[in-house]
DNA sequence: GTGTTCATCTCGCAC
DNA sequence: GTGCGAGGTGAACAC
């Protein structure tokens, strides 16, 4: 990894046409020929980049320094106009083992399966992950009287979610085997408007407790 | 703007946990005390971060150096556990001037209702962001028979748009001053799925061509 | 490869 | 503040 302080302006050409005057900023180059170029604020995301893969050709065109980072496989351009360099090192950092995460939809998924009776007395499993034609429920169940229900399950509950499972539903209920199918919008926050539409649609609306659901204490969790 | 490169582990706790286990990284703080965490790959997204507003507090325990990133309003918490220290360097940057963009959706949307004719003889430009009760349409315009048409600009068109577009549909159709109104989905580029289903709800698509409407040359752009 | 969906999405804007 | 939609979304996973 290459780090350089420079005043530079930068020229993005490609899904659309970006340009950055010139200005003191940090320039990234990793290991995979990657480019992102930083201001002095905001963690997440960078000014302007070039993702990989990508080429990077250095030019010195009348004594001023001129970057070009071209994508491989799209022809995206970046052209950065260097002024004056500031900071430049480099430093060996190897692949890293990469970041470990718990808490995503898929984990929801796999803990509302595990307990699918939270959702009602009686209530058996179909299988998750159900597929259709245009793509697969999330869990397919009984309830206590062996009626088929669809359970869509969001982390945040939102428009899109109950729209998703009311195409679900349209699809499912064709089918002779399972229909009448019932509908279950399970998240752990519903939005209002969601939770609006679902009632129109006839869809029922349940809030996962995620602490709940893996029989930890329903607390925030502290590091120290 | 801090650089270093250390070998350090993070702990993540709030909208999930995640974890690091110790290698060589980039650690990034910056004026406004946002925190981001680079391995030597990714031009985007670093591996973990934080953003502002946060508070950093260093401390130093049993000879490990600990540095915590608390979020000042969701509590969300990011720990560091350094072991050894690579590099280090500061740098004054200022205040970026900011990007300067050209080629979004705004200024698609206010191409195509300056040459509103590009969808037809004697059509005529109601305005631009027509105000719904579930948010505005990007433009409404008639056509040449006085008859109500609501346009929804995407740069690509998605089946998202052409739901949206239906609700909006939906709401219009319910004026009497405006109804019966008909739908244009307008965009650079509309998907197979996106088209079909827009045919299916009677709407009507159209690509739009960026270059053509700025009048210019339709090439690729190139920089030198 | 293309298509679909998720994200600690981030970010901006309107109400 | 909250909601909604855009993003050069990026990234992962299925087909």
């Amino acid at each position: 990894m290459r780090l350089v302080i420079a005043r530079c302006s930068v020229d993005y050409v490609g899904r659309l046409t970006a340009h950055l005057p010139m200005a003191p900023r940090l320039i990234l180059i990793k290991a995979d020929s990657s480019v992102s170029i930083h201001a002095d604020d905001r963690a997440f995301k960078p000014l302007n980049w070039m993702n990989p893969p990508c080429k990077i050709r250095e030019e010195d065109i009348d004594g001023s320094l001129t970057w070009s980072v071209i994508h491989g496989k799209t022809g995206e351009k970046l052209v950065l106009t260097i002024e004056e360099i500031l900071h430049d090192s480099s430093h060996e950092l190897g692949i890293d083992p990469g970041l470990q995460k718990d808490g995503v939809e898929a984990h929801l998924q796999e803990l509302l399966a595990e307990h699918i009776t939270t959702l009602g007395d009686g209530w058996t499993l179909v299988r998750r992950e159900y597929m259709t034609a245009i793509g697969p429920v999330d869990i397919l169940c009984r309830d206590h009287l062996g009626g088929s229900v669809a359970v869509e399950i969001k982390r945040r509950g939102d428009i899109d979610g109950v729209e998703q499972l009311t195409r679900y539903l349209e699809l499912l209920n064709r089918d002779p085997r399972l229909a009448p199918v019932k509908g279950i919008f399970a998240a752990q926050e519903i939005k209002p408007q969601a939770r609006v539409l679902a009632a129109d649609r006839g869809i029922d609306c349940v809030i996962l407790d995620y602490d709940g659901l893996r029989g930890i204490e329903p607390e925030n969790p502290t590091l120290f």
